[in-house]
DNA sequence: CTAAATTCTGGCCATGCGGTCAGAAAATAA
DNA sequence: TTATTTTCTGACCGCATGGCCAGAATTTAG
């Protein structure tokens, strides 16, 4: 079974073989810490398969090729993070103010990457170097646009309940998404900060930037 | 006179010869062109030769290698927005607030980028592309942090002052720096969006980050 | 048990890169 | 002009990669 059948579709008349399964799984957890080990430049895939204790051939034989195993790498860590942020979220019993909301966002996606060193590891691994043939970043800003749009939302509600001044929601959507990105990357070099600590000041930051002006100013 | 003679200091006893700096300048002008308009990753030595309209053996003559000569390019385009930083700043005839200071940062390097794409974007490129033997990137987070000692020192200086409010100094300088690098990013996947008014807009967001909370708050 | 399909192996290949080199060409010195 | 130094050319090398494939091994079907 290449894996060439799945652009008609899913999954064919009948689900991946057991064996199938089994063996994607193994190859995108031994990518993952290859990945994270040696970073994405040498992460061949020679050396994830060493890692995997199989032939290369194999990883050819079950994906369409390095793209594939690294798409399948980011969709299974984005749904491990959406997890765990939507598990918090539904612990709220009721309306949260849009700040609340920001600074949720920012703590939880925080404590996901506390708890998943490896995973952010090779997230940022991919992120910096996954190219396509021409070289462009296949992460790119372009690629954040989706999250642009829900913060966005949030602002504008913010902004409709007088919550928030007034601000240009792109500006500060960039901005936001940029200073989480790098505080991750800034955890990656300096691993004795206190992420927890700098994630609680980012928000600080934010509901600053974003709320009010009180009426005596 | 190969390019290795350097590492001993500047310059030998007389300065480069007259066709040496002309070609060294004309091999990194080429350098800025190519990778602006191919990307990195395709700016091979061939390519910039070619763009030179030389063979490729002349950069190795007049450059120690590849990494010579990207790190010349880089030098150069900092030294040209350094130097319209300062002349912007020169104009001033008294002493500005630190408020003043951040947001005149923040618009003038929007400025320079408006009227240089060409820079903006051969830079964004060896940011993102120019890496070591294994793959590290070679302007990482770790590389900014000069950049980031000397926002601190601004932001301290406002502490003292009553014009900012307490916050970690580290946290607003990488948010920031993170910020300014992303409206950049922003702006060549957007080139219709006003830079000039994503600045203004990014210098308000951050003067309400860092602002004295009134007293009647 | 035999046949067929699935799964796996390990070597091979084309590609493009940065760097090197012997010798040609050009500039400079004598 | 001739000798010497500087500068340039274009071919060549080693290297690592992702992908490919013929055939072996294994599992499943009949």
């Amino acid at each position: 079974m290449r894996s060439e059948n799945k652009p008609s579709g899913q999954k064919n008349r009948k689900g991946r073989s057991f064996i199938e399964q089994a063996r994607r799984a193994q190859i995108i957890d031994a990518a993952i810490a290859t990945i994270a080990d040696v970073g994405f430049a040498n992460a061949s895939l020679a050396r994830i398969a060493e890692r995997a204790g199989i032939s290369k051939g194999v990883i050819s034989y079950h994906f369409a090729g390095k793209d594939e195993l690294v798409q399948k790498v980011v969709d299974q860590i984005y749904t491990d993070v959406a997890d765990s942020v939507v598990a918090e979220i539904t612990e709220w019993t009721e309306a949260p103010t849009a700040t609340a909301v920001l600074r949720t966002h920012i703590l939880t996606v925080a404590a996901y990457m506390r708890d998943h060193r490896e995973h952010l590891k090779a997230l940022s691994e991919i992120f910096t170097g996954f190219r396509d043939p021409d070289g462009r970043s296949r992460y790119g800003v372009q690629s954040s646009d989706p999250i642009y749009d829900s913060l966005e939302a949030v602002y504008r509600t913010g902004q409709e309940r007088g919550e928030f001044r007034p601000f240009d929601t792109r500006v500060m959507a960039v901005s936001q998404q940029a200073a989480i990105d790098h505080m991750f990357a800034y955890w990656e070099n300096h691993p004795e900060h206190d992420l927890d600590a700098y994630a609680r000041e980012l928000a600080d930051l934010f509901e600053h930037a974003t709320r009010a002006i009180p009426p005596g100013s």
